[in-house]
DNA sequence: ATCACTATGTATAATTT
DNA sequence: TAAATTATACATAGTGA
């Protein structure tokens, strides 16, 4: 039983892989546990086995580190929760009762691609056009129906709260 | 210089915390790594220090984890992203031009809050009302501003290719 | 797929530079 | 404030049940 030192490449032999993978991402969700206890530090790992098959680790569990965007606090940018809902309000109010896509954001967005200094997902959201929203929606959902399988609960019982207190901004 | 055991509970020096912090910050990423290369894993990893600060790993990087879903491949479900798109093009325009809530939707989700059997987001994105589609797009956004930036670099790199190729549906 | 074992490699707490 | 040191605690490779 004498232990030798690896070699930092891939293993391969597929079971051995697989029984490494099991230890090391025991390992790894134990000193992920440990940085967030000491240090109240918040967390959340997404790994993907060779077999291609999600585990996930948060502390005290992955959706909070989500909720913490979700919530603008304390990692927020300028604008809130409430800000940004109203501005995609006002936008979708607009693409959809005058045409899909604006001329003027079709405009920006071609400036904005002639010039490559600012992506459009980083300036205004009224300047979005109807694909980028498509865009941006597919890829949440994406996210969310492989991932945040806990952070989709926490946001149902968002979501039945303010269903139960009428609040229906959210 | 004897090291002792530390007891598992929140270091209570200030100083302290934030050197253990950056110390086991690194050994996890370093982990993480092994990992990676050893078992041919994705992994992301995204952290926020006691004073707030983010910080994000990935193999190869951050957003080859996030991009697995965006190109559903290999984790995608049964629907594809064309297939998401084109459904939530479906159910905006119904939305918009019927109200911004219709009442066949609002009546299949109260049918679901009552039962609490299948969470809204679970469901057909046709059921969906423009409050959960402000909330889907707003936490998104959320997101992508303070995780995804290599994530975000690599959407307007999609982004410009579909619009080279005069590719508008993504 | 675990679980246990244990020799050895590795991470790191406390300290110094 | 950050790097280097080093003794010890901890993780884990190989093996077997």
């Amino acid at each position: 039983m004498v232990r030798t030192k690896i070699e930092m490449k891939k293993i391969e032999s597929e079971d051995s892989r697989q029984v490494t993978f099991s230890k090391r991402r025991a390992g790894l969700f134990k000193k992920a546990s440990e940085l967030s206890i000491l240090c109240g530090a918040e967390i959340a790992i997404v790994v993907f086995s060779p077999a291609g098959k999600a585990f996930s680790f948060g502390h005290p569990n992955v959706d909070s580190v989500v909720d913490s965007f979700l919530a603008g606090k304390p990692y927020k940018g300028a604008n809130g929760n409430q800000h940004a809902v109203k501005k995609y309000s006002k936008v979708l109010d607009q693409l959809t009762t005058e045409s899909k896509k604006s001329d003027a954001a079709r405009k920006l967005r071609k400036t904005s691609l002639q010039n490559r200094q600012i992506p459009w997902w980083e300036g205004p959201i009224e300047n979005l056009g109807f694909n980028e929203l498509q865009l941006l929606l597919s890829s949440y959902n994406r996210l969310q129906q492989n991932v945040g399988i806990r952070s989709k609960e926490e946001m149902y019982n968002n979501y039945l709260r303010s269903m139960l207190n009428g609040n229906h901004n959210v």
